[in-house]
DNA sequence: ACGCAAACTTGCGTGCGCGCACTTTTCTGG
DNA sequence: CCAGAAAAGTGCGCGCACGCAAGTTTGCGT
């Protein structure tokens, strides 16, 4: 239903996707990202390079998008699936870090790579402006589908993604410069607190929209913000 | 203070810029942005291609910055100005929606051209990243230096600009809409309303913040408004 | 089963973004 | 007033992004 459009040309169009955005990952694991062409990316996916950029607009994103895989399906899908009871801004913020709490053990020398690059960090940020429009609906879902409410809505995960972006820079400065000071790469496990800390801001306008719903009310608390 | 980087080198460098985006709005407006060169645009402004591109990183933006202006620096002294006793949120919702409601007699056609463009319309979009660090300050002077407070600031400057990026894309939708449905074309005057409606879900985080803030009473120093 | 329409792929050409090394201009200390 | 340093401007070259106009594959109706 969702995802049924058609059936073997959406299915081949996502295996050519994937195995660009695989191939691409694993040329610049290999070689660096700075020894990897384009016209080699297309190549290891059995693909022309107009079609490589067809799929991707920029060498950066078919790399990260690797790594961030269909984060945006899952961070809206982990938004709905919350109890109706939690309270928009505790569901919200437990379905952002539940899935950005990658506890990748295959990708984690792929975040490496990520992090020492600029332009793969740049791109790796811009990549969390995906989640705004399945996450709008997400939330439209649970506060009610009146016009008001879905810009409200709109506006609200907009601010969520804004939030999470300046959480992922905070963690990547902290990163480069705790490798730059230190000779100590510092794993950064704080991610999950830093978007904690840059989403609670925000539960007051989250909570409030939930409140001026059809009615329901809810029960604060155990997530414990202070 | 602000300015006061060196004399004579920053002088000429805004002039050059000025020169630059100018030139980029007037060839764009006269042979239409399809019909104008990178090479073009620096030769009008007395400069090298390669200088050209020192200050711009895409036509669009060039063209573009030649109507956004300075207006991250506005908004930012807008909210500075804005007396401590009205509220943030009310401070950085009327500061906004001064800035972005042009009177631009001048500009018209421009925005106009812009709108018409797609690639135009997402560089004008996108430039409105640039208020959030005057923004982030601007708050944080308002809310308190703690550190606390500080990503607090970041995080709510990101969600306004994110929430004016909501507000133009509604507009320019409409705008676009309005110019395919009819033959009129709406002069899109309710973008203040629009603003007013994106900015409105985020009041609450605004409030709750301000509300937060650190030791009680405060003087701005210089920047108060007497 | 067949053919038409829509979607996807591909080759080509063009302009552009930017790293690099170098020249020219501006700033600073003596 | 004059070096030497720092910063801005410039020329060159290389990939790359993307529009366009084919060619090819998939899907749908009859």
């Amino acid at each position: 239903m969702t995802t049924r459009r058609t059936g073997l040309r959406e299915q081949k169009k996502q295996a050519t996707r994937d195995a660009l955005r695989t191939a691409a990952l694993r040329l610049a694991l290999e070689r660096g990202p700075d020894n990897v062409r384009v016209d080699d990316i297309a190549e290891a996916a059995g693909v022309s390079p107009r079609t490589y950029n067809n799929y991707f607009s920029s060498r950066e994103q078919a790399i990260v998008a690797a790594v961030t895989g269909e984060r945006e399906a899952r961070v809206a899908a982990a938004v709905a699936a919350r109890p109706a009871d939690v309270g928009l801004a505790d569901a919200v913020i437990e379905a952002v870090v539940d899935q950005y709490t990658a506890p990748d053990a295959a990708g984690r020398d792929a975040l490496l790579l990520i992090t020492t690059r600029p332009a793969l960090r740049e791109a790796f940020v811009e990549a969390t402006t995906a989640i705004e429009h399945p996450l709008a609906e997400a939330i439209a879902a649970r506060v009610g589908d009146g016009g008001e409410h879905q810009h409200a809505a709109r506006v609200l995960a907009a601010s969520v993604a804004a939030a999470v972006r300046v959480a992922l820079d905070q963690w990547l400065s902290a990163t480069v410069s705790s490798v730059t000071a230190g000779g100590l790469v510092v794993p950064s496990g704080s991610l999950p607190d830093l978007l904690r800390a840059a989403l609670a801001p925000l539960a007051p306008a989250l909570d409030a929209a939930d409140r001026a719903r059809g009615g329901g009310t809810r029960d604060d608390g155990p997530a414990g913000r202070a």
